[in-house]
DNA sequence: GGCCTGCGATAACAATTGTTAATAAATGAA
DNA sequence: TTCATTTATTAACAATTGTTATCGCAGGCC
């Protein structure tokens, strides 16, 4: 779970297994909310096993916003950081395996890992890379046609087309799973 | 420039001085390009007077990504920060007065700003906002149609559509200029 | 003033997407 | 296995958006 870290601050030896018993190892089947949009987030989660989904609803409907999978950290970003609502839902798709760390304790390492100038570099890097990453995300929505984002999607991120139901990949791809129906046919000639 | 900084850290005292003379002023008129979309940037921005624009082209259309005004700081964040060629154009829509500052000083006064631990939490603080944006204003694209997109900024942002020529607030809603008109037409009744 | 350019509105038609509904296939649970 | 639920496809029609082109207006520049 701290594989990254391990390399960049060895000099932390004993603290890593500390760290680790902070975890919660925790199972889950399929279609289990581990957050509701509207509660504040306690917990952040690790991804042992299985794929979650991040969405919210929207006049009824729900729209499905971004995918997880295994060895990524998964959180309702601004409501465990802030404290805030979550506007959104934190759902697992399959049966999972997850690691849960209560807020409290996850800023404790924090304090401790920021005290250390790599560590403190490495996560800024990773927050860079997160942001560029949305960005980019948002540009292929007003540059690219549904069916563009959708042979995209194929390209660069195939295990999200294996492994995900269409009708999600559909909302996250901003259009519905008719159009999305459509769209596939429309290529397989 | 620093005034948000020099209530963080008063004990700065004397370098605030020193780091606004690594500020150059300059004016541009309108349509005056800052950075070219392939570049590697070297500057940031500071936006005294005027506004600028980040866009790319698409297929030969120029798509209009966001806009910029007064008192905010502007780069390529990815090309500025990490040195690869810049994805956006930065172009100014209105005769600007600026202050830039290069990289390398700007890297100078980031370690030390980097060395107060409440400036360092200031600024995680400011990536983290710059991130949530990024993702509202995203989850606002799959979830809303182009009409309800345009009625939003009319709410949130009319700065925005008072002072930006309406093509580009097409491009930057992600539809055609026709389409924004006939939206305002059918709002108009 | 006269001219050019940029900007916005509108029309006509094509293309795409949304909506609703019916159906079929796949999956999972008892 | 059987049954119920979930998921994907397709059709028909409505609504929206894109494309192309034309027109008018205002601002800036000579």
């Amino acid at each position: 779970m701290f594989d990254q870290l391990k390399k960049i601050a060895p000099q932390l030896q004993g603290s890593w297994e500390r760290y680790a018993n902070l975890y919660h190892r925790l199972e889950v089947p399929a279609k289990t909310i581990l957050l509701h949009e509207g509660d504040v987030s306690k917990k952040a989660y690790y991804i042992e096993k299985g794929c979650l989904r991040a969405w919210f609803n929207n006049k009824g409907k729900d729209v499905t916003f971004q995918f997880f999978f295994e060895q990524e950290g998964v959180s309702s970003i601004e409501s465990f950081r802030k404290g805030i609502p979550s506007p959104i839902t934190l759902e697992s798709i399959e049966p999972c395996v997850l690691h849960w760390i209560h807020k409290k304790d996850y800023n404790e390492v924090m304090k401790e890992l920021n005290t250390i100038p790599e560590v403190r570099e490495q996560m800024a890097a990773l927050m860079l890379n997160r942001q560029i990453n949305y960005m980019s995300h948002f540009m292929s929505f007003i540059r690219d046609t549904p069916k563009e984002r959708y042979l995209n999607l194929l390209k660069e991120k195939p295990h999200i087309v294996k492994r995900i139901p269409q009708h999600y990949i559909a909302s996250y791809l901003g259009i519905t799973s008719v159009s999305l129906s459509r769209i596939r046919n429309a290529i397989n000639k």
